[in-house]
This record gives structure tokens, sequence and C-alpha cells, in this order.
DNA sequence: CGCTTTTGACCTGCGC
DNA sequence: GCGCAGGTCAAAAGCG
């Protein structure tokens, strides 16, 4: 019973917590003995004695009163650090910022005020600075993350022209050919390519000729000129092909052209022609020719912009040279045709003239793409026109019949706020066109309102008829970075077909198939493009009536001649 | 002098 | 094959 009581104290004594209850207990046992520690331990060791072995007991005492005393000076210099800890960690704790309400309350018992105040003062102070390198990271991210979208962007855009271009590969294959027949609209990777390949294979049928004509005859001067074809395909890139200077363009683009196209610089060229008969395969010559077509309908493909203006031109950003204006059926007023001057053999064109119904509003045609580096003001008219041939040409707009006639997809895409407008049919335009009309808004400038009009022009007024810019258009020769992002543009714009009848909209609404609206959803999503859009708008109507002051496109004396011309005819 | 515009001629595609 | 319309060329003229 000793040990167990003199364990018990030894257990207490260690337990420094439990100091306060040992002295209660001290104090009921206390007989007026000077030495509390002793008495305590005494009276302790009585109150907890049943034994009779006073010595023992006494004894016993001692050792535990010594060991009591050892845990004692342990207990109070254990509070002390206990409390000192305690300051510091307060102090820490301020210091951080991170003190809650339980410490700054103790703090308040233990520390003065003017201490406390400062340490307000150093709390607030570590918050701005931690609110500033939050903001500042924030930022950072944000930066980072815009990066990272039009790095994604670029790659979506990569993909997709390879995926076309891997189409068209696949297509020359013998097997492809009769696949592609038959299977007018499939999908690789939820994009319709079926387009693709229907004008493709069209393409292909109308190649067998030239092969035709290129293996018989050595002397014929039609397989002269497809070689002429194929030595100025080959002698460029892919891009550079676009950039070809017009003069080259137009020899390539008008293929019937013979002596005066046959240029006497034979040398290469019957080196050329050799080389060709001997190791080319049918299957070269077909491309080249492929591409020839399609460098020619890059150019066909056209993006019409109606505008009301006073002004002979609207300012796009571009330098223009006239290069000829001719009088056109059924309209008083004059065509001006200009020709991009910003690089030399830049092929982009465009066709001003005004509209025969109203004369306040100037229709300006554009047609190719540029081969050089655009000015900021530039860029969104560009762009637009870029994107609208490209998409025309690269059959992301599924044949006429596609986005045109979709109200349904229209009206679920109608992202941007302008309205779903009428579309209209011009049976004599001779190129595939899309017109952006912009003489509907009462303020152009506000594009929370119905903004413009979209019309897509066919060739003639089916949809088969978009079979010309069918001939194989290679992706590599267009800028696909717009096309997308046109494709989403049109529709959120409101897009409707341009055929007249009834029986043709429902015809062509049901050969609009759901990975169109998958990707065109897909499309119309991208925020980039429809600042693109906004910007490319605003230059156009914003400059319109400024443009004799400040375009670079012609002097003021010229736009003021053509004005008058225009107004005298 | 160099650049731009004008303008008649030429070429091509298309329809008849 | 012919005519028409659209598009382009290139020499001449204009302009700064």
């Amino acid at each position: 019973m000793d040990n167990s009581v003199g364990l018990l104290f030894d257990t207490a004594a260690a337990a420094i917590c439990k100091r306060d209850i040992i002295m209660a207990k001290d104090n009921d046992l206390i007989n007026g003995e000077d030495h509390r520690d002793e008495k305590r331990v005494v009276n302790e060791m009585n109150f907890f004695a049943h034994d009779d072995s006073q010595h023992h007991h006494l004894k016993a005492s001692d050792d535990r009163q010594e060991t009591f005393r050892v845990d004692r000076v342990k207990t109070e210099s254990s509070s002390a650090f206990d409390e000192h800890e305690e300051r510091i960690k307060l102090d820490i704790n301020t210091g951080l910022n991170l003190s809650t309400a339980n410490t700054t309350n103790e703090r308040s018992r233990n520390v003065d005020t003017g201490i406390s105040s400062r340490n307000i003062e150093h709390k607030k102070h570590d918050k701005k600075i931690k609110l500033a390198v939050l903001r500042a990271d924030l930022n950072k991210m944000s930066v980072e993350n815009q990066r990272l979208r039009s790095l994604l962007n670029q790659v979506n855009n990569d993909y997709r022209a390879l995926q076309l271009h891997l189409c068209a590969l696949t297509q020359r294959e013998p097997t492809g050919k009769l696949a592609g027949s038959t299977a007018g609209r499939e999908m690789i990777n939820g994009e319709n390519v079926g387009v693709a390949r229907q004008f493709m294979d069209l393409g292909q049928a109308g190649k067998d000729d030239h092969k035709v004509s290129l293996c018989n005859s050595s002397e014929d001067t039609t397989r002269f000129r497809e070689f002429k074809i194929v030595e100025s395909m080959e002698a460029r890139s892919d891009d550079e092909i676009v950039a070809l200077d017009d003069h080259q363009m137009g020899k390539r683009n008008i293929s019937d052209r013979t002596e005066r196209e046959v240029t006497p610089d034979d040398g290469q060229r019957a080196k050329k022609v050799a080389r060709f008969n001997n190791n080319n395969s049918s299957r070269d010559v077909e491309q080249a020719a492929s591409q020839s077509q399609t460098t020619s309908l890059i150019r066909r493909a056209r993006v019409s912009v109606r505008a009301r203006s006073e002004a002979s031109m609207i300012s796009d950003g571009c330098q223009w040279r006239k290069y000829g204006q001719k009088m056109a059926k059924g309209n008083p007023c004059p065509r001006a045709y200009y020709r991009c001057t910003m690089a030399s053999g830049c092929p982009v064109r465009k066709q001003v003239q005004r509209c025969s119904q109203d004369r306040t509003i100037l229709i300006t045609t554009y047609e190719g793409n540029h081969n050089h580096p655009l000015p900021p003001a530039a860029m969104s008219m560009a762009s637009t026109t870029s994107a609208a041939a490209s998409m025309l040409l690269s059959g992301s707009m599924p044949s006429a019949d596609g986005l045109i006639m979709s109200p349904n997809l229209l009206a679920k895409n109608n992202v941007l706020p302008f309205s779903p407008s009428s579309a209209s049919l011009s049976a004599s335009a001779p190129f595939p066109t899309v017109t952006l009309d912009l003489t509907h808004s009462p303020n152009p400038l506000q594009f929370q309102r119905p903004l413009g009009q979209f019309h897509f022009t066919s060739p003639n007024n089916l949809p088969h008829n978009f079979v010309p810019m069918s001939h194989g258009l290679g992706p590599a020769l267009i800028d696909n970075n717009y096309q997308s992002n046109f494709l989403g543009l049109l529709s959120s714009l409101g897009l409707e077909h341009p055929y007249d009848s009834a029986q043709n909209r429902i015809q062509a609404a049901s050969l609009i198939s759901d990975n169109i609206s998958a990707a065109t959803a897909a499309i119309t999503s991208d925020p980039g493009f429809t600042a693109a859009l906004v910007s490319a708008i605003a230059s156009i109507i914003g400059n319109n009536d400024h443009q004799n002051h400040n375009g670079n496109n012609n002097s003021p004396s010229t736009a003021r001649n053509t004005s008058e011309k225009i107004e005298q005819s």
C-alpha cells in the first residue's frame, strides 16, 4: 500500500498539471507547520496511510519529499517555459497574421496594448502584401492561360489542316477514289469531310483528261501547258503558291491560253517535261493539275461587303492599285478593279461597285489571301476575307447547302448579338461568294443590335454548283487559321440559305448532317474570332466616312474623280 | 521620275 | 461558231 501510494505520488509529481489538486489537498491536511512542502507531503502521506510502520512511512515520506521538490522545480520551470513559449508563439502568430481570436484574447491579457496595436498594423500591412502577391499571381496565370489558349487554337487549326490534307492524300489513292464516290459525307474525328471528298472526286474525274492529254502526244501544246503548270507548282511551296504573282496566277488560271503563255525560255522547261515524261507517274501530274486548279479557285472564292458609304472605297487598311474599270451589265455604275500593292505578287484583289438600286451602298468584293504581313488596321478585314475564302474553298462549308440552309443551327449558335436576317440568291454570281451586309444596321457601331446579314452565293442556283471549288483544294494552300472561326462567325451572325424555293430549302436542309452542327457549334464558341469580327466591322464602318482623309488606298483626288464618275454615270 | 489611274484592246467562259 | 459579259493587260496620261 505504501509503495502504491508512493508510486501514486510519483506519478502525481511527474504530472505537472496536477499540482493544483495536490495543493488543495495540502490545505486540507496542514497542521500548522512551516514547511509546507514537507507538511504537505507528510499530510498527504498520512491521509493515505493505513500502515502502522511509521518509520518506513517517514522514510518513504522523505524520499517522496525530495522527489516532489525536484518535480516541483520541474513543474515551475516547465510552467515558466510554457508561458515563455506562449509569448513567443503569440508574437510569431502575430507576425504571420495567423493568430486566432483566442490568441488575440490571450495576448490582450498578457501583452500591453501598444504592442497589440502595432501588431494589428503589421497584420494589415501583411494582408495587403499578400493580396498584391496573389493578384500578381492571378495576372500571371491569366496571361499564361491566354497563351495556352492561343496555342491550343493553333494546334487545333494545324490538326484540322493536316486532317484535310490527309484526306486529300488518301483520296488520291485508287481505293479512295472508289470509296469517296459513295461516301459523300463522312466524319473524321467529328468533322465533316464528306464534302471535301465529294469535290475531290469530281476534281479527280476532271483530272483524268489531263492525264490522257499528257500521255498521248509529246508535242501537244495542251500538254505543254500542263507541264508549265506542274513546273510552277513544283517551284513553289504550298504557301508560296498562294503568293504567286498575279500574272502567273492568271496564266495558270486560264489554262486554255496558248501561245501567249508559252514563253520561249524553254530549255529548262523541256528538261522538266522530259523529267515528267520519264519519272513522274500520272499521279504526280494529277496532283499538280489539282493544285493549279486549287490555286485558281482560291482567288475565285469571294467575300463581298455591302456598306453604306459616300466614298469611292471603304478603308480596310490595305494599299490598293486600280487596274481596270468596266461597265457591268445591269448596273449604271462602273465596276472598279483593284489589286493589293502592299507586297509584290500579292494575289488579293477587290472589286468596288455601287449598288444599282441604292447608290449609297458600296459593294466591295474581296478575293484571295494576302501573302504578306498586314498592318493591324487591315488584319481584321483580311482575316475575315481570307477565312471566308478558305472556308468556301476547303469544303468546311459543306457545299452551299450546309451552313446556309441551317436555320436551326443558326438559332442555336446565335452567339453574337446579331440577328438572323433574310438571305438572297444571286444567280448571276460566277463564283462562290459570301456577302456581309452592313447596310441594315441603324447604328452600325453598336454591336448589341442586329448588325448584318450574311449571304452565300453559289455560282448557280443549286447546291452542287459548288462543284467548281471541288477540284482538290489542298488545305495547305489555304489559310486555315480563320477558317473555323469564320464558320462560327457565319452561323453566329445568322445565315440563311439563298435559295428561293421552299422545295430547295427543304432539300437543302435535309442535307445538313449532325456532324456539321457539332463542328459548327464548337467553332462558334471561339471568342477570338468574335472579337476579330467586331474589330473588322468596326474598321469597315468606322472608316467609311473618313476614308478620304485617313485612307491609304487612293489619293483624295482619285477618290474624288472616281466618285464623280460614278455619280455621272 | 516614279507611281497611279485611265482606257481601249484582248482573253476567257458561257449560253444560244 | 458567234455574241456577250466579266476580267485583265498594258500603253498612255496624269499627278506629286
